[in-house]
DNA sequence: TTGCTAACCTATTCAAAAC
DNA sequence: GTTTTGAATAGGTTAGCAA
């Protein structure tokens, strides 16, 4: 397992993993773009369980038939039924629900910045396996992040468009915008745990102490990962995609599941969410079930930690010397450590 | 080589949550 | 009320793929 940003020795980065729509994907497309050309979250989450396409390519599929039928109705119709046009009242769509990053979730994402502020599909999914965020929630904190944290390197002149290798040298971030590298004790903690003879998995290890707010979405429909059969996809051994009948490309299952608050409880009772859970959409994952009986289960569940943690980090941050034998403990390991030392029953919510 | 179009970008705005 | 920041949109560009 590499992070491509991490090294210089690694190709060009992909930038974007195209699918090709088939015909009959298009054309249920098109029945509720007649119907409603800016379908809310909840149709979004429908349309992308159907098609079985992940739920930002609905979004993007729509964003340009939007443009292209406004093109046409420019070039083609009178003032008068644009004017109807605009007349009519926009009903206001579920917006989704927003997203409440852990700091930890924050922390990685925060470091991936520093080292690449355009980060392609190949990293983001890393992202995503790492934090448990969907990638199209990382494709757009990354948006956020760039529009809101200009480069300094580059203030005197904007870049419009990224660099084609988004394995070139890195411009990093200073001053205030330098990640905290601690862990509040009340911080919750969502550990990217996936030993190194293991599929990627994350465990929550604060049980039931996550910060994350009731009705607050975690997981979305748009974590239809796509998955390609793609040479540059160092996880391509881990997955298990599942071909689509007509589909050129095939999605895979999520390459995670994110746990939950509450260890133990029903997720599916949690209620809360306006958007249909991840579990409708797609299986769990057998590696989370896996690691729930590990982290219960097996006494070694800290040692298998530490070695993953300590190579994740010798290949995610090459200039640091937090896996180093020699080298104290990171902070997020002591952390980390306190908390995977107590009993899971311990961090459970009564 | 060319056309189509999915994926990507910036800029801007909205709005939820924190302060 | 203000600030922060995730989500959504518009409009433009880039690049993968089929013809």
């Amino acid at each position: 397992m590499e992070l491509s940003c991490s090294t210089g020795l690694l190709e060009k980065e992909a930038r974007r993993r195209r699918i090709i729509l088939t015909q009959s994907q298009k054309d249920t497309l098109r029945v509720w773009f007649e119907k409603n050309p800016n379908p809310d979250l909840a149709t979004r989450g429908h349309l992308a369980k159907e098609l079985g396409i992940s739920e930002s390519q609905i979004m993007t599929w729509f964003q340009k038939h939007r443009k292209i039928r406004k093109q046409a109705e420019f070039a083609c119709c009178s003032e008068e039924s644009q004017e109807q046009e605009q007349d009519k009242p926009r009903v206001k769509e579920a917006r989704r629900s927003r997203t409440h990053f852990t700091k930890f979730q924050t922390d990685i994402l925060i470091e991936a910045f520093e080292k690449n502020r355009f980060p392609g599909i190949v990293t983001r999914e890393k992202l995503a396996q790492q934090t448990g965020i969907p990638e199209s929630r990382i494709h757009i904190w990354f948006q956020n992040r760039r529009a809101r944290h200009p480069d300094p390197g580059q203030n005197t002149q904007k870049t419009p468009h990224p660099p084609q290798s988004s394995q070139g040298p890195t411009q990093k971030t200073v001053g205030k915008l330098a990640p905290s590298k601690t862990l509040t004790s009340s911080a919750s903690v969502i550990l990217p745990l996936s030993p190194p003879h293991t599929p990627n998995g994350p465990l929550d290890l604060s049980k039931g102490r996550q910060k994350q707010l009731p009705g607050t979405t975690l997981l979305q429909s748009s974590q239809v990962v796509q998955q390609r059969s793609d040479d540059q996809n160092p996880n391509k051994g881990h997955l298990s995609p599942t071909t689509t009948p007509g589909e050129q490309g095939f999605h895979s299952q999520p390459p995670l599941q994110l746990l939950t608050q509450n260890r133990g409880h029903n997720p599916r009772e949690s209620g809360g969410l306006a958007v249909p859970r991840l579990e409708d959409c797609t299986q769990v994952p057998a590696v989370n079930q896996h690691f729930r009986k590990l982290d219960q289960n097996d006494s070694s569940f800290l040692q298998h930690w530490d070695e993953w943690f300590g190579s994740m980090l010798a290949e995610w941050m090459p200039d640091k010397e937090y896996w180093s034998e020699k080298a104290e403990l990171h902070p997020w390991q002591v952390q980390l450590r306190q908390l995977a030392s107590v009993s899971p029953q311990a961090h459970q919510t009564p």
